[in-house]
RNA sequence: GGCAGCGUAGCUCAGUGGUAGAGCAGGGGAAUCAUAAUCCCUUGGUCGGGGGUUCAAAUCCCUCCGCUGCUACCA
């Protein structure tokens, strides 16, 4: 029989060597709503994270703190596990590039990549800075009355000459185009899109993918005075996750490769929607789904940077803020896919006006005064009036619009369309007033608070993925066990069972108050 | 420099040919179930400047001004 859909979705691997900041939390918290939304619409998902251990950088951190690369990696890539914990991601697997059955993926697709002609050995010539460990290109350079070539960076350059293995890139520049020309969705936004075909019609130059400068990284398969070219190396985690290289029938890789979407930050889109694509079809593989390049976010209106002191780690936002809360700001607050700034301020109105105003309160509101007035059983419903059917009909047409945003990566989208229906609730409770049915017409306001109960389970439902905690709250305050939280319980068919006890309502999304100035 | 995009209410943005919109902020009112949380009404814009096409332009064209991204090998 044929098993559910899969779902293969993956982050960046992070540069180890980085300290985790509000982006890297960003990027892979936006995969952990798409994974968990995708686990309640019934589909076999995989999630994956993990580290970039890699580089001549980290070669030198390690040397520097006096310990050897792999122990220097054990230690810091424990940030990033410890960023999963904190932000409540549910990623599947985390990889580590460092780790045996990545080293021999890798060397593997080089083989392939070697033995079909991919691959070739020259040697790569350039202006190169000793000090900023780079090369420059001819027109990025100045030349001082001596003749000597000064980088921008003010450094000296000399010409260098190295062995190093090419990738042939130029040869697939046509096939790069034919192929974003034959999945226009395969790079989002449009707008980035753009971009990259622009890149590659402007010509491809062969790829640099190995270096003899440095020791840390993977070595060449037959040739150990050649490291792999760091990209070479990160992007094909993606495929090492699922079981490369065996992709015989019936292996992971048969079943969940090509992978349904790599989630990138905008400065690293170039590697995963051109050489990546390219890597793959000169081996033979299946080019990914899609690549989504986000935005960056700004701090109160300033460039995150050290030396301005204002990166904010993820632990202060959840300490201050608290997780769900943060997790929602970032997903509402911003188009996913554009730039976005951090306010202290915004954050405030998202969290005490969006969340504890409009949708803790209409819980609050509605769960009070069933325990009050219902004696903490859910209602027993009469008749449905057109009102009644108007807010149930909202409710039930959610999964699909949510679905089709979350589909796009349209997150704001997403919960744009659930807060319109935390509106519908508002202004229903006002309407009908149950309060004062309670002395007019009680079995009225029995249905009344049915229909709202109704509507805040599709509601809680809905917001799992963004905000788990809060969510389970929720739904544990509607004494909806584990099996009653998947979108197929959605609709009619799921609905509250008239009579159920209900534990006590508590408040689940409280206010942020400012903290009293010392 | 080249290519692409943006500039709409105090703020963030939607609107791509047919009488200017949303949320938040501001003002007024109602209600009292609820975390003083909600609901209703409302102030506010010559849609960056100028020119053009059209019966009709925020929307199409030209031009100017301002801002942003891309223009390959640190990851």
């Amino acid at each position: 029989m044929a098993g559910p859909k899969t779902f293969y979705l993956t982050t960046p691997i992070y540069y180890v060597n980085d300290v985790p900041h509000i982006g890297h939390a960003y990027t892979t918290l936006a995969c952990d709503v798409l994974a968990r939304f995708k686990r309640l619409d019934g589909f076999d998902v995989k999630f994956l994270t993990g580290t970039d251990e890699h580089g001549q950088k980290v070669e030198k951190s390690a040397e520097k703190a006096g310990i050897a690369p792999q122990a220097f990696t054990d230690r810091v890539s424990q940030n990033f596990r410890d960023l999963v914990s904190l932000m409540n991601y549910s990623n599947d697997d985390f990889i580590r590039t460092t780790e045996p059955r990545h080293v021999a993926s890798v060397q593997a697709l080089w083989k392939v990549l070697e033995e079909r002609g991919e691959i070739y050995l020259g040697a790569y010539a350039g202006w190169y800075s000793v000090r900023d460990e780079a090369f420059y290109g001819e027109d990025e350079l100045t030349t001082t009355p001596t003749g000597k070539k000064i980088a921008p960076t003010g450094a000296e350059c000399e010409w260098v000459e190295e062995p190093s293995y090419f990738f042939r890139l130029s040869a697939w520049q046509d096939r790069l185009i034919a192929f974003y020309e034959a999945n226009p969705d395969f790079i989002a936004p449009a707008s980035k899109r753009n971009e990259v075909m622009a890149f590659v019609k402007s010509g491809l130059k062969d790829l640099s993918v190995s270096r003899t400068t440095f020791k840390w990284g993977i070595p060449v398969p037959g040739n150990d005075a050649h490291i792999m070219y760091v990209w070479l190396d990160a992007l094909a985690n993606y495929i090492t996750a699922v079981g490369y290289p065996n992709t015989a029938e019936g292996s992971e890789f048969a079943q969940r490769w090509p992978a349904d979407l790599h989630m990138v930050g905008k400065d690293i889109l170039r590697f995963h929607a051109v050489y990546w694509p390219a890597f793959l079809m000169a081996a033979d593989l299946a080019p990914p789904k899609r690549v989504f390049a986000h935005g960056w976010w700004t701090i109160e209106g300033q460039k995150m940077s050290k030396s301005l002191g204002n990166v904010i780690a993820p632990e202060t936002l959840v300490n201050t803020y608290g997780l769900d809360q943060t997790r929602y700001f970032l997903l509402r607050e911003v188009p996913f896919g554009n730039d976005g700034d951090f306010s202290h301020k915004q954050m405030v109105a998202r969290v005490n006006g969006n969340l504890a105003n409009d949708y803790g309160n209409l819980v609050q509101r509605v769960l009070s005064m069933i325990g009050k007035n219902c004696g903490g059983v859910v209602p027993t419903p009469g008749p449905f009036t057109e009102a009644d059917n108007a807010l149930l009909g909202a409710a039930h047409g959610l999964l699909d619009v949510v679905r089709a945003e979350i589909d796009a990566q349209a997150f704001h989208k997403a919960l744009d369309a659930l807060w319109a229906v935390i509106g519908d609730g508002n202004r229903y409770v006002d309407e009908q007033a149950p309060w004062t049915l309670k002395k007019t017409d009680p079995a009225r306001m029995a249905t009344v608070l049915y229909v709202l109960a109704e509507t805040i389970r599709h509601l809680a439902i809905l917001t799992q993925s963004v905000m788990p905690d809060a969510s389970a709250k929720i739904l544990d305050q509607l004494a909806l066990g584990p099996d009653a939280r998947g979108f197929g319980t959605l609709g009619p068919a799921g609905a509250l069972v008239a009579g159920t006890p209900l534990p006590t309502p508590q408040g689940v999304f409280p206010r942020f108050v400012e903290p009293t100035a010392e």
